[in-house]
DNA sequence: TACAATCCCCACCGTGGAACCGGGATATAA
DNA sequence: TTATATCCCGGTTCCACGGTGGGGATTGTA
């Protein structure tokens, strides 16, 4: 048998986690929700600094997000990036589906040949539903209303 | 900056899928568990065989298994693996968290400095608090009762 | 005691993704 | 035209995963 994969229903993968690239496109959205309501773009630097995200990195992240519809960008001179919709309708589960990518595999359940596998499969099906099912409860909007509860307390803790 | 990772709440790992380690670990003992009335123990090969598995990889996954206090082998001929504890006490959780290693690392939250950071690490949190409920919520023996209950519907549809 | 069966341990390899970095092309405002 | 940005293509490093190999230790059985 050829190394890589053995035949299971899972495809690759790894840990119960997310993956700082999502955290990064997620800082970065939140950032220009923050900034939504002015029409001006926000430049790649200007949000990895803010965010502490290596600038040339996020540049990729930010070109995913342009390709799945997220945000535009303006070219040139006092160009950036906007978001195209509003922060309220962008689910978390929008973003990182994107990021991801992983729209294009929820067709690879390979079809498990032992009937032990196709119950582990099920199970593995129920987890990833449930983490969705929270990751779609959240909008953009939300972790700009949670950063500013969150702020209003840091100062209360500051005084 | 050194190459490597950012400073963010997260990691490494990427998307939220489950290896193929914790599926190949769970039909081991799901194996193991169908076998544990009888007292004799289960050679390597034999799982292996019956679940399709590689192993000299299962081998592997059994070492650490062992080694969490899942099963316990008897070496020499005639030996083998037995469960060492019912298998309707062994949640998927504890199982998972053995074979991921992910027990040493619930105290990585790394502090984000950015109040958007903490507001990311929570979700993160919950989503992973929402997948863990669902895997503490089955055990062994309830793997065992799926795929019992899944053979008679495949018999059914064989008739 | 010899021997075969079986687990044990350590080391290795290939692949693919994550997290970056660089350089040059391109578009745009001033 | 020039400074400022994004765009695009590539490369690099690190590491976990999936899998393989070899030799050693232990144990039942003849």
């Amino acid at each position: 048998m050829e190394p890589g994969y053995n035949n299971v229903s899972l495809p690759k993968s790894s840990v119960l986690e997310l993956s700082c690239k999502s955290e990064y496109a997620l800082l970065a959205l939140t950032e220009l929700s923050l900034h939504y309501s002015k029409g001006d773009p926000l430049r790649i630097c200007q949000i990895a600094a803010d965010q502490n995200i290596p600038d040339r990195y996020l540049e990729q992240l930010l070109a995913t997000l342009r390709r799945g519809g997220f945000v535009k960008s303006q070219r040139g001179a006092k160009g950036g990036y906007l978001l195209t919709r509003e922060p309220w309708k962008v689910t978390l589960l929008d973003v990182i589906s994107c990021i991801e990518g992983f729209d294009a595999k929820s067709k690879e359940t390979k079809s498990p040949k032992s009937t032990e596998g196709a119950v582990v499969a099920d199970v593995w099906k129920e987890v990833r539903q449930s983490a969705e099912s929270v990751l779609e409860n959240y909008t953009l909007q939300d972790l700009v209303d949670k950063r500013n509860a969150r702020q209003q307390v840091d100062l209360m803790y500051y005084i």
